[in-house]
DNA sequence: GCCAACGTTGGC
DNA sequence: GCCAACGTTGGC
């Protein structure tokens, strides 16, 4: 199944994987139970990601990326000097849980999420909902197909 | 920077 | 187990 991932580009962008070796990342710091959930029980290996850049002007989709390993203990909650520290979280009890990703294709430039409104196909997409705020997100064959197709109608996907 | 929507916390 | 208060997310 594929999947969408939130990112604060100022925090973590596309071309941080880019230049990332491997262009791999594990993708840390997810607090939050339900997206928990998807990172350990859902997330296949090879899965195909959107790579969302949130909260940037404008918000939109980068590029797409695959899951190159499945879920395991988020380290980042037990420590201490992390952003994301979690004090209920331990080695024992890790709590949290992250996957390694792999960048498949960086977008010559951002896919707005406005022109993401105007897909018939994406009309139930869990990013287009109103209040959605999950930062990990189930996403259909379909719809992952709707955004590839509506990247190479907006001259977004340089490489072939 | 605003604020609506949502998740979490904690008193009862 | 309810629910008000609070903190966070994220589009605008």
């Amino acid at each position: 199944m594929p999947w969408l991932l939130k990112s604060e580009p100022d925090c973590f962008s596309i071309l941080d994987l880019a230049k990332s070796p491997k262009r791999t990342t594990f993708w840390d710091g997810v607090r939050n139970y339900q997206a928990r959930n998807f990172l350990r029980d859902s997330m296949k290996l090879g899965d195909r990601v959107l790579f969302y850049h949130s909260s940037c002007d404008p918000a939109g989709v980068a590029g797409t990326a695959t899951i190159v390993r499945e879920g395991y203990p988020d380290f980042t909650a037990w420590d201490k000097k992390s952003d994301h520290f979690d004090p209920k979280a331990s080695e024992s009890n890790p709590i949290w849980q992250m996957v390694d990703i792999q960048l498949e294709e960086a977008f010559t430039d951002l896919l707005p999420l406005p022109a993401l409104r105007d897909v018939p196909t994406l009309k139930n997409m869990e990013l287009l909902r109103k209040g959605s705020r999950l930062s990990v997100q189930p996403v259909t064959d379909a719809e992952f197909a709707a955004v590839l197709k509506l990247a190479d109608k907006l001259g977004l996907r340089a490489k072939r």
